[in-house]
Order: structure tokens, then sequence, then C-alpha cells
DNA sequence: TTCACGCTGTGAATCGTTTCACAAACACTG
DNA sequence: CAGTGTTTGTGAAACGATTCACAGCGTGAA
């Protein structure tokens, strides 16, 4: 129903508009957004229309309102807690990351082989043996995850955690995953990021040429 | 001329071409390489046309030839170094996720305020101080960069990156970076892809009933 | 040598997204 | 209370990317 771009473009808006709201501002125009968001006037109309929200011609939107209506698009009706896979240097930034960052959104388990990791709690989040994964999956009623581990490795990560129940992922190999109809995968490819920069930066400078 | 979409795809092309290599296969079809990067044919020979590589009807594409063909686009004509500026979980992640991966592309610099680790070689790559970082990224002839940093240090980070030089970022910090003209950001927003993946997972669960 | 098959290259159609452009709405001013 | 200026909401146009569909070609078989 409502396009992945879009998703992805009102989940900044709603990190933007705390931002607002921090500041004490009550009122915000599509403007203002785009101005912040790196966009149109005209997109944010779009998107916010798109979610079912309306502002007023006078006063623009109200961003608690605003925040509200997207908070209700995008957080899931209860808590639903998030596996990590590897524990690395990678895991524990993510770990280190969305420590107590949103309530309804949180890693609540992580899943390591290494046996120096394994039962520790770093940044709060307790580590478990690979080999209980479907357990600890299957008892707290995870359905999405991050992979973060080897390339090797992160094929079989995704088959052991949907067979758990899991279908939403977040993958940080450079792999494509193979993964049953109903599962969502989303790539964060930063081998490609990276290529795709050191292109475009090299086209920009010509452009200027 | 080439979209940021096709540049991304063969890049991800090029790491299922080498796989395939390694496999000792010297020719592949377009709908064998769609399968593998989740696309469709059609979509495969489109790009490959692009970049301007011609296949044979009979025997598809010369594996060798094609990953050639890429790298012509993709690879900077010499050597580019590329700087890191914030060594903590997420920064040597990347350290150690890079290190001797490409001949053409490797973090050659990398910066951090902390001095347990300035000064120090991590994952083969010397940690700077940041006051260090416009001189050093002068005499290496920097053109790119990947923030690592926390959201509050991000634009300051650029800021002077850019002024130093730069003209192609990596942001990992979850906000909108002001840059000049001229100077190509990609954005890698973990929360967003988390909140994407959290919003599908729903929904595709809901198209099943 | 001829035939049949299956793949590539690509013009044209299609699809989804973004932007335009303007009517309707509201606040403020005098 | 009418006039002015600015903004929203949205149908329609424009744009860009993807997919279709098929002509043309090279290969292997007979």
């Amino acid at each position: 129903m409502v396009s992945d771009k879009t998703i992805g473009r009102i989940s900044v808006y709603r990190r933007l508009l705390k931002e607002v709201a921090a500041k004490g501002e009550t009122n915000v125009f599509s403007h203002q957004l785009a101005t912040m968001a790196g966009c149109t006037p005209a997109q944010v109309r779009r998107d916010v229309m798109t979610i079912g929200y309306s502002g007023s011609p006078a006063r623009g939107y109200d961003v608690a309102e605003l925040i509200d209506s997207i908070s209700a698009v995008l957080d899931p009706p209860e808590h639903e807690g998030i596996a990590l896979v590897g524990v690395g240097n990678l895991g524990r930034a993510m770990l280190s990351y969305f420590v107590g960052r949103s309530p309804r959104l949180a890693i609540v388990a992580a899943f390591d082989e290494d046996p120096e990791k394994v039962n520790r709690v770093i940044h709060g989040c307790r580590c478990y043996p690979v080999n209980d994964m479907e357990q600890v999956i299957r008892e707290r009623g995870i359905r999405e995850a991050i992979i973060a581990v080897p390339a090797a490795a992160a094929q079989d990560a995704a088959r052991r955690l949907v067979s758990a129940g899991v279908n939403g992922l977040v993958n940080f190999a450079p792999v494509r995953l193979w993964v049953p109809d109903g599962v969502y995968v989303e790539n964060v490819d930063v081998t490609m990021a990276l290529e795709r920069v050191a292109y475009f930066a090299r086209e920009r400078v010509q452009e200027r040429v």
C-alpha cells in the first residue's frame, strides 16, 4: 500500500520532526521539512498525504500530531524485539547504536559463536550461543533480525532465523540472501555504497570541467 | 550518464562474477546473473548494454571480459585512498571489512579524537588525530571519506573533509549532511533500514491472511 | 549445408514515482 | 468585513526506470 520509498522518507521526517519539537517549535511547513530532509516540498506533502495526515494551509503541520501519525504507520502495535546475529565490531556498533533508542524497536538478543562473548551482556544485551538461536527466537517471539556476520555465514544465519519465525532481515553481509516469499530483506551493502561514491565523486568533478 | 541504480547493480554483478569465475566458469547468461543478483534478465542485459559491453547470443557473457568492462567503469583510473573518520565499533568494522579487499579503493587514513587510538595502527591503518585531518587529506590527495562518528559530530567532520578536498562521502550518521554542490553523499541509514524492515515484515504477514 | 534452438541487444510499452500547478483554505491586516 | 499573501491537498503531467517482445545471430545437430 505505502511504497518503500515513502516509508523510508517518513522515517527520516520523524527524526527531523523530533529535532524540531526539541527546539520548541509546534508547527512546521512542508518546505522547511523538505529543506531538512533534502527533498522537495511537493514530495513532503505527497508523503504526508499518503499516510493520511492533513495540515492546515495557514500553520502547516502540527509537529506533535505529524510525529504521531508517522508513528502510527511505522511503529509496531506493541513492543517488538529484534535479534542480532554476529557480535563483531559491526554487531557491537549496532548494539551501542540502538541501545535505549526506541522503546518499540530494540535489540533484545544477540548471537555469536565466540565462547568469549557467549553468555555475557554487551551494551545491555545478552549474548547467546548460536546453537540456541531457534529456541530464543521462538520464546521471545522475535520477528526481525540484523545479520552482521561474515559473508560465508550469512545465508545459514538467514535460513535458521527464518525457520524460527523471523520474517524481516537487515543484512550487512555482501551476499544476496535466499529467503522464502513473505520474508522482507533490506540489504545494507557498504561496498556498493563506497564504489558508488567513488564513481559519482569522479563524475561530478568531470562535469565541472 | 549512468544512473546510480545501474552503478549499484553493476557493483553487485562484479562481485557475483568473481564468484562465478572462482568456480571456473568462463561464460554466464543474463538469466543466471539475474537469478544471483535478484533481478530480471532484461535488467541485466540493459545494465550491461549501458556500460557498453556485448555478449554473444550463443555463449552469453564472457566472465573475465565483463568483469573488466565493469571495472573500467567503477574503478578509479589509479589507486584512490579513502579516509575514515571515527574509529569506534563501526569504524573498526569498516577497517576490518575493507582491509586488503580492493587494491584500487582502500582506507589509507583514519581519524579519531580519542588519544588512546591516535597514532596507533588499527587493522593496518594509521589513526591520526582529528586535528591533522586537513593536512593528511591534502598530502595524500584523498577524495573520498567514510563518516562513522556520532550524529552530533558528523556535520563538522563533513565540512572539514570537504574543505580539504574530499568530494565523495559515505555517511553512517543519522543526519542529513549539508555539503556544497559537486560533493556526492551516500547515506547509510540503519535506523531507516530497520524501521522499513519492521514495517514490511508486518505488511507481508498481513497480506497472507 | 540447412535447420532449429536459445540467447543477446534494443525500440517501444509499461509502470511507479516525482513534480507541476492551481483551487480551496486560513490568518492577518486595515 | 473584504483584501492580501502564503500554504495545503491533489489531479494531471512529466520523468525515469523497468519490462516486454521480437529481430537477428551464432552454435550445434543432422
